[in-house]
DNA sequence: GGATAATTTGACCGATTGGTAAACATTACA
DNA sequence: TGTAATGTTTACCAATCGGTCAAATTATCC
């Protein structure tokens, strides 16, 4: 008889890794959808294909499995902001960051959104990451980007405002995706929105913020 | 004895008013944190200051309570863009919506995120009213705005893509507060971060849009 | 003030919630 | 191949869920 939950082992079974795969997808597909409180483990059990005994058998507690996802997910949402560069161009730091922040949006909707949940409710499972870490980054990133007004390499503004904004028109196509859908209707619902967002977006930064030409 | 949830009477009482004021006031707390499915009537007749069954004689169920919740909320919330106007100058229009979503950021930032949990969870009481009323004064105003930008007076963009960026840069600031307090830190967390916002959008979209001044 | 309608409450219901216990089945490994 | 560890399932639990009911209380109006 084991002392469940994979406690008493050193190194992870290939099950586990499977199954603990299969549980964090479908706890994504649940929580970021209805957030914390309003999922259930039993709708994310069903999702996973498993018993509720046995989905529990991976992660002790729903509180475990959302805290799991979080984990796992958060350091990829904050890669595209990672890799937005000090040294490059403004121009195109800026533009490539928008395409990077849209091509999440599109290819990562459930992971905006479960973050999106998260900080509806206040923040209650993330708030340390985000005074800590986060807020690290955005320093540092924001301090570029000074930098650059101070040299005149683009328009006086505020750094902090201008990730915010990015952060807030890109990820807008994840988490109300279903509304703008509605407003585009069918002929403009296709796949094709991403390009015309981006192209409206990257105009709409890049001239807004007087950016020099090399 | 009474077909109770007043249903009987022609006219509402000063006390069914009073009542269904206090309700929808702390089921707009609940719901907006946690969502429909994450909300209990328990929680919202505790917030209410009344007891569960006299909570249920005005309203019938959680659904008629977030129906009616909704249903008031959104015609307000659409008020900024209906004011927007046709017959105005583009550039101080455009800046006035802009200040004035951000106002509603700053005042009602429940109503906010009531919808944007709707938006998260794919909007399944209120898809109709997108796709119908919503869509309709969208492309009223995009209209507007194409002709703005077929006549020079703007820079030429995808007019929806316009207000979507409008929608999410302002919103941003009610929905995903928490997250706004905690990267600017204690400094810069106090009101004035509305008017550092409205200076630094405002910048973005004028200059962003090539407005012609007059 | 009394009748009548409107409001409020406590006790309760079946369904669902997060989670457990223990028997059972499977896998890994010597 | 045997056996110990790992994985899965059935049956279950107490708490909470949305909601009902009838009795008790309060407001309204003649």
């Amino acid at each position: 008889m084991a002392i469940p939950r994979a406690a008493k082992t050193q190194r992870r079974t290939r099950i586990q890794e499977e199954k603990e795969e299969q549980i964090l997808e479908a706890a994504l597909d649940v929580f970021s959808v209805h957030g914390f409180r309003g999922s259930t483990i039993d709708q994310i059990a069903e999702v996973a294909g498993m018993s509720k005994p046995n989905l529990l058998y991976y992660f002790r507690t729903k509180e475990a499995m959302h805290r799991a996802l979080i984990d796992r997910v958060l350091f990829t949402w904050l890669e595209p902001l990672r890799a937005f560069n000090a040294g490059g161009d403004p121009e195109s730091e800026i533009r490539s960051y928008i395409r990077r922040k849209l091509e999440m949006a599109r290819d990562f909707p459930r992971e905006s959104r479960l973050f999106a949940n998260e900080m509806l409710q206040g923040a209650p499972h993330v708030e340390e990451e985000l005074r800590g870490p986060l807020k690290s980054l955005v320093d540092e990133k924001a301090e570029v980007i000074r930098a650059w007004a101070k040299s005149g390499k683009i328009a006086k503004c505020d750094p902090y405002h201008l990730i915010f904004s990015i952060w807030s028109t890109t990820q807008h196509y994840a988490d109300f995706d279903v509304q703008v859908r509605a407003v585009l209707g069918q002929e403009h619902s296709g796949e094709g929105r991403f390009e015309d967002a981006a192209r409206y977006l990257e105009k709409l930064f890049v001239d807004g913020l007087s950016i020099r030409r090399v």
